[in-house]
RNA sequence: GCCCCCAUCGUCUAGUGGCCCAGGACGUCGGAUUCUCAGUCCGAAAACCGGGGUUCGACUCCCCGUGGGGGUGCCA
C-alpha cells in the first residue's frame, strides 16, 4: 500500500505556523515513506478572490521546499482538488447515508435545537437531541414541510457502544457513542459540512494516514462514524499536538498578535522584521506581516530550512542529541512514533538559534545571492548591481560573518558602503566624537593612513594602534572615534576591514568630515 | 456543564522500572578572548504538578486530585 498523505487548508490569505508543521509532518511521512503528498484546498466557503488567497499558502509551502504530488499546480489522477468542486460528491454521500439510515432529515429550527442544549446543560447533562423533529418516514417529513420547516441531513449516532480508534501518537483512545451529537452534514440549503465533504475526500483520494493537528481529536468519532457507515476503510489517525503560544499551552492563533507581542522575545522578532521591511519598502500589515505567518520570515529573508528544521522539533525530536537535520536525514529519520502528545510553545528564541546556525555555515556566495535583492529593494545598489557593487556587498557579507542572522540583515551592514555620506547616529556621534581629546587623535590616524601602504587590514591595524600608542591613547580610544567617522555607527565588525573595504580615497573623506564634530 | 487529550529545567526535549541525587539544546547568569557588537571557549543556576497505590525498587505502571488544552455549531 502506498502512503498517502494530505494538507488540506483553507484558502485564507495566509499560512499559518500551526499549519506548516502539520503540512510538513505530513509531507516529511509522505517523502519517508515513498507515498505521495497531497495538497487538497478546504474552500467550502467558496471565497470570491479564491487566487489571491491561496497563493501566498502555495507560496510559502513552495518556499520552505514542501513540494506536493497532487494538487493545485501539479493536478493528479484524484482530482478536482478543490472542494468546491466536488460539491456533488458530498451530496451522493449525504443520499447514501439517508438511504442506509445513517442519517436523518431533521426539521428542528436552531432556537429550537439551542433550547434543548441549554437544558442539558442547566440540567448538567450531557445534550443529547430528542429527534422530536426528526423524519424518519414521509409522512412525517410532509408533516413538518407542511409547517414551512426545511431539513437539514443529520448523522444519526449510535446510542450505545464505543469507538476505540488506535491514533499514532497517543495510542488507543475510546469514544462513547453516546456523547456524540447527531451533527449536521448537509445544511438546509443543500450544501455539505466539513466533516461529510473531508471524509468524503479522503476516501476518494486514496488518503492513507491522516495526520493533522489535535484539535480535531475530539471530531474524529463522528467522521469515523461516516466513513464507517459509507463502508470506507479507516485512514490510519496520527493526532499532532497543539502548537501553543510562546510561553503558553494556548493554542497559537494570528487573532492574538496583540497579546504575543506583550512576550519580549517575539516583539524583538517582530520589530527586527518590521525594520527591513520599512527599508525595502514592504507595507507590512500586521494582519499578514507578523510572526505567526509564513509570509514574514520569507519577506525577512530566514532560510527555510531553519523553519523547517525548528517546526521539525516542535512536537518531535530523533534522540537526546540531534538537533540539525539535512532534507534527507530528516526524511530518513522522521516517524510518527517520536511524535510528542504534549502541546509545544512556540519559541522565537530557539527558531533565532536554528537560523543563526543555518546561515553562518551559508558560503558566502550563497549569502551574496539571498542578500543582494534586498539592497536592490532598498535603492542602495543597482538592479541588477553591478561588479563593483558584488564585490563590495561580497566583501561586507565576509566581513560581517555571524552578526548577519537573516538575508534582510544586510541592509544594516552594507548600507554605509553604497551611499555618499552615511547617516550619523546621534547617540554613538556623542559617545565617541563629541568627547575632549578625539579631535586631535583622529586628525593623526587621518595623516596615518593617508600613508599607510597598502590600504589593507594589517597595515591599518598597525597605524592605528602605532598612532594611539604615540598619543599615549589607548586603542580603544581611537578605535570607536574612527567607526563612527566611517559608517556613523557605534558597533560593528571590525574596523580594519571596513577601512579597506571603503579604499583610502572614500575613507579619508570620512574622517575629514567628522572632524568638525569632535569635541 | 458534558466528552476527550495532555502534564520532566523559563522554552523545545531525552528518558519506556534499577544505567537518573535526571542527559542535550535554546535562553539566562558569570568568566575568558576582542576595538564595539556578533561569535567562540569555559563555567554556573535551573525540572520529574500533588496525593495515594503496585513493586525489593518508581520520572517511568495504576487510581484520584489539581492544572492546562481541545471538542461540544446549519465554522473549519
Amino acid at each position: 500500500m502506498t502512503v498517502r498523505t494530505r494538507f488540506a487548508p483553507s484558502p485564507t490569505g495566509y499560512l499559518h505556523i500551526g499549519g506548516v508543521r502539520t503540512a510538513l509532518f505530513n509531507w516529511l511521512f509522505a517523502r519517508r515513506h515513498g507515498g505521495q503528498f497531497i495538497l487538497r484546498i478546504d474552500d467550502t466557503d467558496l471565497a470570491r478572490n479564491i487566487d489571491e488567497a491561496l497563493d501566498p499558502i502555495l507560496e510559502g509551502l513552495r518556499w520552505l521546499g514542501i513540494d506536493w504530488d497532487e494538487g493545485p499546480g501539479v493536478g493528479g489522477p484524484y482530482g478536482p482538488y478543490f472542494q468546491s468542486q466536488r460539491a456533488d460528491r458530498y451530496r451522493t454521500a449525504a443520499e447514501k447515508l439517508l438511504a442506509s439510515g445513517h442519517a436523518y432529515r431533521d426539521y428542528a429550527t436552531p432556537a429550537e435545537l439551542d433550547e434543548e442544549r441549554k437544558a442539558a446543560q442547566a440540567a448538567g447533562k450531557p445534550f443529547l437531541y430528542s429527534r422530536r423533529f426528526a423524519a424518519f418516514d414521509d409522512a412525517a417529513a410532509a408533516r413538518f414541510e407542511a409547517e414551512g420547516r426545511k431539513p437539514v441531513v443529520r448523522l444519526k449516532m449510535p446510542r450505545e457502544g464505543s469507538l476505540v480508534l488506535e491514533d499514532a501518537v497517543r495510542g488507543r483512545v475510546e469514544f462513547a457513542w453516546e456523547r456524540e451529537q447527531d451533527h449536521v452534514i448537509q445544511r438546509a440549503d443543500g450544501s455539505c459540512l466539513y466533516h461529510l465533504a473531508s471524509v468524503v475526500d479522503d476516501h476518494d483520494l486514496a488518503i492513507t494516514h491522516v495526520i493533522r493537528a489535535e484539535e480535531h481529536l475530539s471530531n474524529t468519532p463522528r467522521q469515523a462514524f461516516i466513513a464507517l457507515s459509507l463502508e470506507y476503510e479507516l485512514p490510519g489517525y496520527a493526532h499532532l499536538p497543539l502548537v501553543a503560544e510562546p510561553g503558553s499551552r494556548t493554542k497559537l492563533s494570528k487573532r492574538k498578535l496583540a497579546t504575543y507581542l506583550k512576550n519580549q522575545d517575539f516583539r524583538r522578532v517582530m520589530e527586527h522584521g518590521q525594520a527591513i521591511a520599512e527599508r525595502i519598502g514592504l507595507t507590512g500589515e500586521a494582519d499578514t506581516f507578523n510572526p505567526v505567518i509564513v509570509d514574514f520570515y520569507r519577506e525577512v529573508g530566514y532560510l527555510p530550512w531553519a523553519i523547517d528544521n525548528y517546526l521539525a522539533l516542535l512536537g518531535w525530536s530523533f534522540d537526546d542529541k540531534t538537533e540539525f537535520f539535512t532534507r534527507e536525514e530528516l526524511i530518513e529519520k522522521f516517524s510518527l512514533e517520536r511524535i510528542n502528545a504534549s502541546p509545544a510553545s512556540f519559541d522565537p528564541k530557539k527558531l533565532w538559534a536554528v537560523e543563526d546556525h543555518y546561515m553562518a555555515a551559508l558560503p558566502v556566495e550563497e549569502k551574496l545571492a539571498l542578500m543582494l535583492p534586498y539592497l536592490e529593494k532598498a535603492g542602495l545598489v543597482a538592479s541588477p548591481p553591478t561588479a563593483e557593487q558584488r564585490e563590495i556587498v561580497g566583501k561586507v557579507i565576509e566581513a560581517a560573518g555571524d552578526r548577519l542572522k537573516v538575508a534582510g540583515d544586510i541592509l544594516a551592514y552594507a548600507d554605509f558602503f553604497l551611499v555618499d555620506e552615511p547617516e550619523m547616529d546621534p547617540a554613538a556621534v556623542a559617545k565617541r566624537l563629541a568627547k575632549p581629546g578625539v579631535r586631535p587623535l583622529l586628525e593623526a590616524f587621518t595623516a596615518a593612513a593617508r600613508e599607510t601602504e597598502p590600504f589593507e587590514p594589517g597595515p591599518l591595524e598597525d597605524a592605528l594602534k602605532a598612532t594611539a600608542e604615540a598619543a599615549g591613547a589607548k586603542v580603544g580610544d581611537l578605535v570607536h572615534p574612527v567607526r563612527v567617522a566611517i559608517t556613523g555607527r557605534g558597533v560593528g565588525p571590525g574596523l580594519y576591514d571596513y577601512l579597506a573595504i571603503l579604499g583610502r580615497e572614500r575613507s579619508l573623506a570620512r574622517l575629514e568630515r567628522a572632524l568638525p564634530r569632535c569635541g
